[in-house]
DNA sequence: CCTTGACCTTACAGTGACTAGAAGGCCTAC
DNA sequence: GTAGGCCTTCTAGTCACTGTAAGGTCAAGG
């Protein structure tokens, strides 16, 4: 199967699947004209990359959890604490936008949004005063 | 007011406020020395840039809200209209990420995290079933 | 046999927003 | 006068792609 096939299959892009070549997460076979030549294996390997991709997982993650994959002996113990490790920095993030939400949430609702140039918005990125700092 | 000082001052590091001037977001003055020169009016675009990134919003988004700051004649309604997009934005990622996060969840939640190879994270990874594919 | 168009190849550059490091100049204090 | 801590510029690296150029290959149609 060629790249065009397996970035159907895969979902993911072929510019995308000839990077992770590029950087040894994959080593398709090639045919004689030169051509990427992607076995069931291979779209195996790709669906994994693309879910666990998916799912936030950094390429060096990712090269983590295929070696674990491959490797039939693993612990489980090593994939639960990558993924906890993992979640928590998603826990993190969604707190951060959170609370990024929260406080322009209250700027545009303090917000007029008309013709004037009066706007609470800009005064609470200026620092929360009035007067014309700029 | 060198680099150094207005580093601490806004909270930016040196290295960032160099970046920020290379791409023409602030302008500092230079002393007779080579050495740049921070004005009040400098700190304070620094201290707005380093609170509009802090809220997420992009260098080229910066770009226009320093813009409005310094527009006195600006309407109110173009920078509620680019908050609201924003925050959509910030809308999208989060739940983007709670999406990974109840998905992760459940996948940690069902794995033993012992020893033994068996896992359901690199099952739910591989595609949800229990061949091995690889 | 020739062409067309869709596929494939490589290689290099660009993205966003910094960040690291090297090589060297300047300034203050001892 | 020298040690250190600041400052300067420049280049290159980060992450995970993405875009573009220049060209090779293949199947179908005329």
């Amino acid at each position: 199967m060629n790249i065009g096939a397996a970035s159907i299959n895969s979902g993911l892009p072929a510019k995308t699947i000839r990077y992770y070549e590029d950087i040894g997460l994959i080593s398709p076979d090639r045919t004689d004209n030169g051509y990427r030549d992607f076995s069931e294996t291979h779209l195996h390997k790709l669906a994994f990359l693309s879910r666990a991709r998916g799912l936030g997982f950094t390429i060096a993650d990712c090269r983590i959890l295929l070696s674990l994959y491959e490797d039939t002996g693993r612990a489980s113990a090593d994939v639960k604490a990558m993924t906890r490790e993992h979640l928590a920095k998603i826990a993190y993030k969604i707190e951060e936008l959170k609370t990024m939400q929260i406080t322009l949430s209250d700027l545009v609702n303090r917000c007029n949004g008309d013709g004037r140039p009066d706007c609470p918005i800009l005064q609470g990125l200026a620092g929360g005063n009035q007067q014309g700092k700029i």
